[in-house]
DNA sequence: TTGACAATCAACAAAATATAACATAAACTA
DNA sequence: TAGTTTATGTTATATTTTGTTGATTGTCAA
């Protein structure tokens, strides 16, 4: 990517997202903090953004808001350390699935330095994330939407995806376990990630440890069917021996 | 290859791209670095691109416009103006279609007070307008974003309205005319546009005086199919007496 | 308030890219 | 055919960008 491209999509991220932290930027661009400090440098002496410490902020949503405030804002979580694994797994010209969690958005966030892949979502926010996005093509099932989540839902839904094939699927879920495997608690999101599941060449779960051991009423998959599951430590050793005995590789 | 040639098709890859690499492109065209280098003067001095280290980008890609962005800021006194009068048509319980225009976006704004109506709409930014009013389920037909306008197109946008009947359509249009009726530049609008009003009971027509008397190239309907036109001001004497003759309601 | 930690900065080194000047080869012209 | 033009490649040098290191500074929690 070239160096004026990179700037011009910081740029955008944070005017999009109010602000964001630099170690975030030099992993999503694969370039050193250095870099991203000189760029941020650079933008901010054109006005662009606001340069705060840790990372930078939108020049006006700072001059409303207390540094402080800010800061908090653009803290790194467990959620962005598995989007920005997730995000390795992406090759250019991919077509994938992202089911609508509050985890897939972090992902679709770090679409930015991408120059052609398809993105299909059922999540409103995560549309919202990528329709500015070049490099991006947004494909919506469209439905009903569901105003809790924030998602589309219902059978055209699931009809549209049944006719759709992609690469990789990435999924969360709200329950893991060996025994009943991955579950969900509302059984149309369970039709949802079932089918965007079964119409991907990988299967990739993201799941931070906090759904470890829990059980919800609706059954999407065995883990066994996992290709891939990316969490923010390493799991339980009884999970960790279950994914390699089955051959699924595990990311923290 | 003739240099012209590859010129040429240098132009267009940094068209499509927005920016590309020296070293790509001398890869791709089995120059040397040398060759694209002095290529991307000559383009430069055209106006084609603009140089940049490390390779190109295109020049309109440095400029700041934003077409939709701009759309909605001009003649917005107009545009509210309809739609407050188009609000006025919505019953309590209705179930009705909306298309992707500034002019829809601007009644969409108008749906605060409704306790129980049903939304289609293939507009990005209308969804997020209705997204957070309680009283409107929201459903969108999904398809492929048109990142120019913000709206869900193609085949699969289509196959989804076809399936749905509603009680009033929206539509907005480019151009109107009474040979030709109404018409639209983009193909793709236009079958959308065209299957919402036949799956309409009330065909409802959104348009400002700066449309009439223009053809493009799409037929959406003709002119005597529409049941209700909404202006900003009375129409001209002939169209007028036109509506007056086929039965068509105008508001203005 | 202070110590621990993370982020920033400054200075330098390394890598990538651009430029200029010259050499070569092909195409064109008289 | 010889001479001229044009496009391209090569090399050496200059410039820009990026990475690395260690010193410095900012932030937070004890």
């Amino acid at each position: 990517m070239l160096s004026v491209e990179r700037k011009l999509k910081i740029a955008e991220m944070v005017g999009k997202n109010g602000g964001i932290r630099t170690s975030e930027l030099s992993d999503i661009f694969s370039v050193s903090e250095m870099t991203v400090l000189r760029d941020l440098a650079t933008l901010e002496k054109q006005g662009v953004l606001t340069r705060v410490y840790g990372g930078a902020v939108s020049s006006q949503s700072y001059s409303v808001e207390t540094p402080n405030i800010v800061r908090e804002k653009i803290r790194t979580t467990e959620k962005n350390k598995i989007a920005s694994l997730a995000s390795k797994l992406i090759d250019e010209g991919d077509n994938i699935f992202l089911d609508g969690s509050t985890t897939t958005h972090a992902l679709a966030k770090r679409l930015y330095n991408f120059k052609k892949i398809k993105v299909v979502t059922i999540g409103l926010d995560i549309l919202n994330e990528l329709k500015d996005i070049e490099g991006v093509e947004v494909i919506s099932p469209g439905g009903v939407l569901d105003k809790v989540t924030m998602n589309f839902l219902g059978r055209s839904t699931e009809e549209f995806l049944e006719n759709l094939n992609s690469d990789k699927a990435f999924i969360s879920t709200t329950a893991i376990s060996i025994k009943a495997g991955l579950t969900e608690p509302n059984p149309q999101q369970t039709f949802i990630k079932k089918i965007m599941l079964e119409n991907a060449q990988q299967k990739i779960l993201l799941a931070d440890n906090s759904k470890y051991d829990v059980i919800a009423l609706n059954r999407i998959c065995d883990l066994s069917d996992l290709d891939v599951i990316i969490t923010d430590n390493k799991p339980d050793d009884k999970y960790f021996h279950f994914f390699k005995q089955n051959n699924i590789k595990v990311l923290y």
